[in-house]
DNA sequence: GTGACTAGTTTACAAATGGTAACTACCTAA
DNA sequence: TTAGGTAGTTACCATTTGTAAACTAGTCAC
């Protein structure tokens, strides 16, 4: 074997879509936006009251990261006061069923740690 | 209804098991290190050689952290020169199939961004 | 007694991320 | 003309996270 190709999927390789995948859901608030627009069309004002602790800064800035990456879709109504919707992408609805995985993997978690104590 | 609790999950309480569990996995070496102890028990020498990037620094501080969170275990032999462990625990194994699942997506995702384009 | 081996620790620094608070634009209604 | 409503932006600071490089410990082989 003149380079090691024994397996079509390097480690490497293997592990580089999944770090994408983390890489986008990283952030502090991301994980949240995304369940709480799994539910369905919502404005920014309603994010807002949705999740009382993030500041307007920090909800721009991660609404605008996840347009950017195509997990959501901005729709800005040119009236005043301004209208803006938020709503989830196909691709980002493809990720609902990863979010319940990992939503039911954590609440066992919770569980046998408390178990434990 | 005096309060809203139309729903036994409200919208706060849903979303903080998912919390919980990118908390858990954020930091930049965590999910390729599950990764790789997914496929076994592996040394700190072993990782560092698949995971060529990593400061000895980071990858201790990782370990560490996902052992207190009781995802991996560490095994030290007291010899010389020192052998150490790591392996997943039967939690940390169970996070997999949530892990597949996401890589699903980011092959998908990765797949849909190229096309665009 | 010098160097190699493994699995770290330590120090100092740089970059990324997040938070606070004040400011903007636009039109409407009082 | 002043206040209110929506969806932001801006400037500045604090915290967290990651990086680089040198150092440690204990034993063995030379």
């Amino acid at each position: 074997m003149p380079e090691d190709r024994t397996n079509k999927i390097s480690c490497n390789s293997y592990t580089y879509e999944l770090e994408i995948a983390f890489e986008i859901l990283s952030g502090k608030w991301v994980p949240q936006i995304i369940w709480h627009l799994a539910k369905g069309e919502k404005r920014f004002g309603q994010l807002r009251k949705l999740m009382p602790k993030v500041t307007q800064k920090m909800l721009t800035q991660q609404l605008r990261s996840l347009e950017k990456n195509g997990i959501i879709n901005r729709k800005a109504y040119p009236e005043v006061p301004p209208v803006v919707e938020y709503s989830l992408t196909e691709i980002g609805k493809s990720l609902i069923p990863s979010f319940n995985s990992l939503n039911e993997w954590a609440v066992t978690y919770l569980k046998s740690r408390e178990d434990q104590s």
